[in-house]
DNA sequence: GCAAGGTC
């Protein structure tokens, strides 16, 4: 009988691969790394008829990659890191994975990749590719790939059935993004700590003992973050507050007192609000008519399916918690079964996914079970809606979701807030949206308007279970018909400054991070992180909430690099986009891998030039700034 | 010791 390899991209995948291939009928072993098993089973594929198939997994990527030996720290003049060898390496934990693969191709006759269908995906798949010829070329020409989105058993049957190749664009495009990040990464981090690093290990009061030399790092990821984080600090650092002035009316009835916000909201000028507010005094006195009066009905929206920069964005606004925490709760939950995979980007959830079950599986928890319960029931209000669908597709995992209920089953105080929130969420998806009834009175006073508007809940629905989430009735508007004539309770003409934006939230940054295309979800937390760990941002706490603020060096290295003028600016995130662009039109095929590697380290290679041509300007700006800050 | 991206 021939035999098949299957090789996924994490063992949750291969495991349920082989269960729904199998039909539930497959024999584990163990391999050489404990992250991975072999799953045994027999399979009916249509290019190899009746086959004995082995399915077995990677964690990731295969390999990594670096400058080769003699291109180490210190050991080559900088420039050269642009153009030095490149080496595919691996680490003890991808030694172990590729021995497996190896061992278990050896006598296979056909090999299929079962790695995520992303971009990465694509990229481990070909690793995965490389690493079995290297035990067996006979290999070469049989190499599928299965086309997944979902783990739903006729749709990976489906895939099974019917196999795709490899999309070599797609590896070009990651490879790519791979060179260039590492040759740029290296040389700038190499550069600015060689240029600053004993400066700022000086001004941090050392060389200490047993402490290694502050590193100041370049990353094409790390930069543009840290360039938010400045860009708000500086708004709010030159921000000047502007007075402005409003007519504001109030109408009492009884013990009910209703405001009335002035049309044309506020004015920058005192004087002409001052004739405005004549004007209508002498034409009006307390006197004012209702000229409208609009009542509709209005809707608070269910959330959309939860992605992990959702998650993420979310449990830092609610719970505080920073995002590398959120993720990590994440993570625990899903390898101990309680979640979905927590990495996504997708956010609607595949038709055929039978989503009554999962609310099915929560009726029986203290807190929302019997909310999860009357979803279920036919007959009542708020009952069981398909979620709404949102325009992301990562086309490998489905949204975050809760797979069993957890109960009283968690100890850990992150995972249970985490797990909470997913399933509520996850509820909240499955509801009616929030109803009410909105209504706005329009009063004319002289000649300007005002107007008040009120709302009353009609129907909380999925904000029952969705507590995170406020919205109450307003003010109850006066029992008032179009063309009364009313007198006003108040009339009066007041003055406000403007006021500077806060500092950025962790929850502001991911969220703009996302929009602009840094960092992924899996990574995003990391780029923060790193930017701390590097000290170019602090965690600050004003007013019990957490904001972000750069430190002199952070926003010395932004500064300093605006100074020698690159013309696209190491802090934005245009650089990135840049190469998000490149790398798609790699993938369709419009540009080849070496053109785009060329450009990049060009562009790369001359602005080092210049940033080495005027270092000092790195330096004179750290300087100006420590005495500033 | 340096990047960003997977996953544990």
């Amino acid at each position: 009988m021939p035999r098949v390899l299957c090789v996924a991209e994490k063992n949750s995948i291969a495991k349920a691969v082989a269960g729904i291939l199998s039909g539930g009928n497959s024999s584990r072993r163990d391999s050489p790394s404990k992250y991975i098993k072999n799953y045994d089973f027999s399979f009916d594929f249509a290019f190899a008829g009746s086959s004995e198939v082995t399915m077995t997994s990677v964690a990731g990527h295969l390999t990594g990659l670096d400058l080769d030996q003699a291109h180490g720290w210190g050991k080559c003049p900088i420039p050269q890191v642009f153009d030095a060898p490149i080496v595919d390496i691996r680490t003890k934990d991808q030694e172990k994975m590729a021995s497996n693969i190896k061992r278990e191709s050896r006598n296979a006759d056909f090999l299929m990749i079962w790695t995520d269908c992303d971009r990465e995906g694509e990229y481990i798949g070909w690793e995965i590719v490389q690493t079995a010829l290297q035990a067996n070329g006979a290999l070469r020409n049989n190499v599928y790939r299965a086309t997944f989105s979902h783990l739903e058993s006729r749709h990976i049957l489906n895939a099974a059935r019917n196999p795709n190749r490899l999309d070599q664009r797609a590896v070009d495009a990651v490879r790519t993004r791979m060179e260039v990040d590492l040759r740029s990464g290296v040389a700038f981090t190499r550069f600015l700590t060689e240029l600053l690093g004993s400066k700022i290990e000086r001004d941090l009061g050392g060389p200490k003992p047993n402490q290694q030399r502050p590193i100041i790092s370049y990353g094409t990821c790390q930069f543009p973050t840290l360039g938010f984080v400045v860009d708000r600090f500086e708004r709010i650092r030159k921000f000047v507050s502007e007075e402005f002035w409003y007519l504001v009316l109030t109408l009492s009835t009884g013990s009910n007192k209703t405001t009335f916000q002035w049309e044309r909201g506020h004015l920058f000028d005192r004087l002409a609000v001052a004739v405005i507010y004549e004007l209508c005094i002498e034409s009006s006195r307390n006197l004012a008519k209702v000229v409208n009066l609009k009542s509709k009905p209005t809707s608070k929206y269910r959330p959309f399916p939860l992605t992990t920069v959702e998650l993420q964005k979310n449990c830092s606004r609610y719970f505080k918690m920073s995002a590398k925490v959120s993720l990590e709760a994440a993570e625990k939950l899903y390898q101990k079964g309680y979640i979905s995979y927590p990495r996504t980007e997708t956010d609607n959830f595949p038709q055929a996914m039978d989503l009554r079950a999962l609310v099915q599986q929560q009726t029986s928890d203290n807190r929302w079970g019997t909310y999860a319960g009357n979803l279920l029931n036919d007959e009542g209000p708020n009952r069981f809606q398909w979620p709404r669908s949102g325009k992301h597709d990562d086309k490998a995992h489905p949204p975050i979701h809760p797979i069993v209920s957890a109960g009283a089953g968690l100890d850990d105080e992150n995972q249970k807030k985490v797990y909470e929130y997913v399933t509520r969420h996850f509820l909240a998806c499955c509801s009616e949206d929030g109803k009410g009834h909105s209504t706005t009175m329009t009063l004319q006073w002289g000649p300007e308007f005002f107007n008040a508007n009120g709302i009353v809940v009609l129907e909380r629905n999925f904000l029952d279970v969705y507590v995170y989430m406020k919205w109450d009735s307003t003010q109850e508007l006066p029992n008032l018909n179009v063309g009364q004539s009313v007198e006003l309770s108040s009339y009066l003409m007041k003055d406000g400054q403007t006021s500077p934006p806060n500092q950025m939230t962790e929850s502001e940054l991911i969220l703009l991070m996302d929009a602009n295309g840094i960092g992924t979800d899996a990574t995003i937390a990391e780029h923060i992180e790193k930017i701390q760990q590097r000290d170019y941002i602090k965690k600050k706490k004003l007013n019990k909430q957490t904001y972000l603020i750069p430190t002199t060096l952070g926003v010395s290295l932004v500064h300093g690099f605006e100074a020698i003028g690159l013309e696209d600016s190491f802090a934005k995130p245009f650089l990135r986009r840049q190469m998000e662009i490149d790398l798609k039109l790699i993938c369709d095929g419009l540009k080849n891998r070496n053109e785009v590697v060329n450009d990049f380290i060009t562009k790369y290679q001359d602005y080092y030039g210049l940033t080495n041509t005027r270092q000092n300007k790195l330096i004179e700006t750290y300087t100006d700034i420590k005495s500033i800050m």
